[in-house]
DNA sequence: CCGAATCCTTTTTGATACTG
DNA sequence: CAGTATCAAAAAGGATTCGG
């Protein structure tokens, strides 16, 4: 092997999982792809507590705008996240409430929440040591 | 009141936090800045098995191109989650070890992949319900 | 009130070629 | 080996307008 033997340490001190199956990152992007855009989450939170209607979601989640809103309602419908119901009043009344899955869900992101929050400052601190080298 | 009488459940059977701090999604969101990219999770879990360097790194993690790796390395490099170590032989040899900051990040994205491995199959029914409405 | 349709900007990612 | 530079495409998000 040409120039490849600096025998690399590893098989040894592997902290995380060496063999790491390709499905634990696969898996994480598959949780990605149901509440990792923008507003996802912050709609299954709001959807959580109880029935709520298209325009109180619009006012509880600041900055949103009308077409984000039906366009994640509507993926985090499909996946079983959320489910909605139209009464038939005039003017129409649509509701839209978080299902035990997306509460399962909302649970598994707890960790990692909880994560960020603690180390903000240790995450701050290494950006700034790292921008702070080369023009000092 | 206009239309607006519907005098929502929302103060009753509240399963998730209705009074959810603004601060539970940008916590999530935080987090998904520092892992939420196309390879972030990847190369933290290929760099967790001790120091791997840039080539093998290419050939561990399959599909990813020259350009995002770096992108990305350097990204996580900035945010603390991995140091860069190099080796001033010829040619030149560059390696890179998930801090440990970034294996306590990983620890807690476990919760959320192992939901998503659970659930796959829930999820893959709704959506499978969900496309058969309309057209069947 | 709820939402679809259209158009546009920003962000992210990828292909390819070149360098110390 | 370990990148950088450039170009281009695609995806995500946003502003605005129109309709049942």
């Amino acid at each position: 092997m040409s120039a490849g033997s600096a025998g690399s340490a590893r098989s040894a001190g592997s902290r995380l999982p060496a063999d790491v199956e390709p499905g634990v990152c696969a898996a994480f992007r598959d949780a990605l792809d149901l509440v990792g855009s923008k507003w996802g989450i912050a709609i299954i939170v709001a959807a959580g507590g109880g029935p709520i209607r298209f325009a109180e979601l619009h006012r509880a989640i600041p900055g949103i705008s009308r077409r984000m809103l039906t366009l994640t309602l509507r993926t985090l419908e499909r996946d079983g996240l959320l489910v909605r119901t139209v009464h038939p009043t005039v003017p129409p009344q649509v509701e839209y409430a978080a299902t035990p899955l997306a509460e399962e869900l909302f649970r598994s992101t707890r960790a990692l929440s909880e994560w960020a929050e603690n180390n903000h400052e240790r995450i701050a601190a290494a950006r700034a040591a790292y921008d702070g080298r080369g023009f000092a």
